[in-house]
DNA sequence: CGTCATTCGCGCAAAGCTGTCGCAACCAGG
DNA sequence: CCTGGTTGCGACAGCTTTGCGCGAATGACG
């Protein structure tokens, strides 16, 4: 369930580039190459999020946005020419959710594009926001932020508590080192992977009856770790 | 599996030192010393990541970088001078993933090296997860690293679960040790492929009822090791 | 500006895993 | 039945991975 991202750019150099830089991310990517173009494949492929430069042949990015909001309140990133302030706004004013502005970075443009599928998913946070997560006798609450025992609410710093939530979501599935970084730290963490190993130990210091002896955060050698679903 | 890097840096001296501080993690590096021999030696050598320095003798840097990025999407981190922000922009536009600024400390560009590998390592996993194989009784699930047999969960090694995963996502067909030890050991693996006999061996011990009437995993003679899909 | 909590890196120790070796068992062909 | 080659087995040494304590850096808070 890779997220679909339309790109419509003509300079097709620059749509190859954001074409590898979102795929590389495991995105499911699609590219229009004028406005009309672009229209027809939103309508067919229905995609999570839009890539839009404003300057198109004929039918112009703006033009674009409007037909789309007529219908859609699918996300939209605008790719304007640098500084310049009347797209930007116009193209605020007239739906869009987010600009980046040439030349840009791909990993700026990543982490526009991720925050912003990240914000559309919200309707399925709020789902989260009342879900728990149990584990054997744990009661993890998202929403709360709060881990409980036996009734008994157990204080977590923040990286402790979103290790255990990332490993809560998915019982028994082993995550590596590396997984867990980019889910907790971020991508663009640079450090030591053994991080990882360190909020572990600290989580089970809290949790565990016994931390030589885990029952709710398990290792797997040469792997990674994950929680006992029981 | 040590990741195989490409450094391309005309100036002799910085390419050993770059060469040195990565295989002291264990790296496979090979060098390029121009952009023309940056180019031969990736279509050959297929690097899992590329170390680049923008300013080369001919060909430059970002020629070679647009060359890549014709077709492969993969990680690029480019070294440029200090400060030069130009560069780093026109790096960062034509798809480059990273950017290092000379001079550099060693351990910032390993770090770099690293969180870059990390990211593309995690999107091949993501496409193997999610995957079980079933062999008569045994279920091999990929995500939680386990083998069940009737419901009971068997505790494996890593070098166990890897080499019963080959085997089992193709039931019936016979591996070779030499095969085997390329899957699992990798390709650079030096030694005895004896080795795996031992784990078949422990493989065994784990999983048969009775491991010299191995049900599961089987010998062929004078061949190597398969399977029974039954 | 000092204090405290948090987080990360480093180095050592412990635990667990893996490859090597020698020998026994086994198989197939003569 | 013998023989050469192949596979299975047990034990051990060495290595890798993980756990843990400590100190430094960072940032929040009063």
């Amino acid at each position: 369930m890779p997220a679909h991202i339309l790109v419509v750019e003509d300079e097709e150099p620059i749509a190859n580039i954001l074409r590898f830089a979102l795929e590389r991310e495991g995105y499911r990517v699609s590219c229009a190459y004028d406005g009309a173009e672009a229209l027809e494949r939103w309508r067919a492929l229905q995609p999570d999020l839009i890539l839009l430069d404003v300057m198109l042949p004929e039918v112009d990015g703006f033009d674009v946005l409007r037909a789309i909001r007529q219908t859609s309140g699918v996300p939209v990133i605008i790719l304007t020419a640098k500084d310049d302030e009347v797209d930007k706004v116009l193209g605020l004013e007239l739906g869009a959710d987010d600009y980046v502005t040439k030349p840009f970075s791909t990993r700026e443009l990543v982490a526009r594009v991720k925050a912003n599928l990240r914000r559309t998913s919200d309707v399925l946070r709020e789902h989260r926001e009342n879900e728990r997560y149990v584990v054997q006798d744990l009661v993890i609450d998202l929403a709360e932020y709060t881990v409980t025992k036996e009734g008994q609410s157990i204080p977590l710093t923040h990286r402790e508590f979103q290790v255990l939530a990332v490993l809560a979501a998915h019982p028994g599935r082993v995550f590596t080192r590396d997984q867990l970084v980019d889910q907790v730290w971020g991508t663009d963490y640079v450090g030591d992977t053994r991080a990882v190993d360190v909020t572990i130990r600290r989580l089970r210091e809290k949790l565990e009856p016994d931390p030589s002896q885990p029952r709710y955060v398990l290792t797997r050698r040469g792997v990674g770790y994950y929680v006992r679903n029981e």
